[in-house]
DNA sequence: TTTAATTCGTGAAGCATTTAACGAATGACA
DNA sequence: TGTCATTCGTTAAATGCTTCACGAATTAAA
């Protein structure tokens, strides 16, 4: 995976969620907020928010903080890509949560299908999204842009289903499956793992 | 929190993944593997993985590799803690999927209760598990000896709903609203952000 | 106008983690 | 038996990330 960024890697999920927490004070009529005042809200120390917001450029003022608006702004050209059209394959209880959930249904996040094995699911409609067969796979890729494919399927397919969307042309995958993938380079992966967040947990309760 | 460990933060989760896997070796009769091996199947650099195990002890041999059932049982007693009971907030669409995930209901780790808002789902079992109304939590945390509790509830109740967690002695809160919530250092939070995970693997994407 | 207090921005220092380099142990095989 | 190739384990170097320290800018208020 290439690598030509000008900030560390961990400030890319920081920024977005400064994103989201400025939305929010907007909303409620905010103009200005310091970094102490963020680092209060999101748990981030504020000398880090500060280095963070430093990569991108200068847009706060001393005594004031920064303009909500204009630092918004200023992060989303910067972090904040064009929107995505995603995939989903898998519609069993995790699918389905999350073609319920309203958050993949923006403008910036969409997903636009989902693919089954399942015959009896195939052709229906969840929340707007169409149940696909996997023989349709390329062919609605294609038609839909789609860049990111959700892997929910059952652990035992999910190499296969990793190899369908590499060779459907997706370039990222976000992977609930308890089971390492293997792609190619070109192909950049997300696990996402719930039990080993579990036992992460776990291990920084008891110390 | 607390800081007492021997070995890097990060070397937990790689850890509890190099156990699912030679998990899953043994059941396919494998006796020894490799650090190469094990880096082939987890993605993990053949360095770092001998990095890691050797936080824990010398259990490999030269020019053989791992005994699987010793590097194992090392793992096992070095970062799996024993087994926790868990509650969950919220049975809407996540917190059925989560209800109904069978890793969830394993000894490691088990679901114990749900508690909701809604009347119609109070007195519920789902796979299992016991719905509650929210004046239980105490008595219901109490009795389970749960450690753990998952906010699975509308963003806009996350933080009423980490305030009862903490109030009823739960020492680790799994989040999956989106929005950052506040809570005593005693308390561990792990925050799972769908909506970031997709942003950043998008910004990996495109380079 | 001066002073004081606040807050940003940044270069340097300090940690943490990963990667490299290499010796030592081991088994395979001539 | 001796040689060779392989793989572990460890110390040291490199990289990456966070925190510190402090100057500069700005506003409020004396
Ligand atoms: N349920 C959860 O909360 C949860 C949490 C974390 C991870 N996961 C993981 O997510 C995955 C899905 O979990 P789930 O609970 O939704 O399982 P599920 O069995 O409810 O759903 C799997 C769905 O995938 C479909 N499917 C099977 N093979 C397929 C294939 N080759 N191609 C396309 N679709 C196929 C099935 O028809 C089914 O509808 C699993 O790997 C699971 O380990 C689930
Ligand atoms: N659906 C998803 O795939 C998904 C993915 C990521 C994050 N999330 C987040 O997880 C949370 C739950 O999502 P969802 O889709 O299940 O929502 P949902 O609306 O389907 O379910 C929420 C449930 O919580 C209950 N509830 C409401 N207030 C409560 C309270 N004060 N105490 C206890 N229960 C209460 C409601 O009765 C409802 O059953 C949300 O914060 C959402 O942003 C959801």
């Amino acid at each position: 995976m290439q690598r030509s960024r000008k900030y560390p890697q961990r400030t890319i999920p920081r920024a977005l969620l400064y994103i989201r927490i400025l939305d929010d004070l907007l909303k409620r009529g905010k103009q200005f907020v310091s970094s102490g005042e963020l680092a209060r809200i999101t748990g981030v120390r504020d000398v880090q928010i500060r280095k963070d917001i430093s990569n991108f450029g200068p847009v706060g003022k001393p005594r004031v903080g920064y303009q909500i608006r204009a630092l918004k702004n200023l992060l989303e050209a910067s972090v904040q890509k064009k929107a995505v059209q995603v995939v989903l394959f898998g519609m069993g209880n995790l699918g389905k949560a999350i073609a319920r959930y309203p958050e993949f249904h923006t403008e910036k996040i969409k997903i636009a299908a989902a693919f089954e094995k399942d015959p009896r699911l195939i052709g229906k409609d969840l929340n707007g999204i169409r149940v696909y067969s996997l023989e349709k796979v390329n062919s609605v890729v294609k038609r839909t842009r789609a860049l990111i494919g959700i892997n929910a399927v059952p652990k035992e397919a999910a190499q296969e289903m990793a190899d369908v969307m590499v060779a459907a042309g997706l370039r990222g995958i976000i992977n609930f499956c308890p089971t390492p993938i293997t792609i190619p380079d070109h192909v950049a992966v997300k696990n996402i793992d719930l039990t080993i967040e579990f036992m992460t947990l776990l291990c920084d309760i008891n110390p």
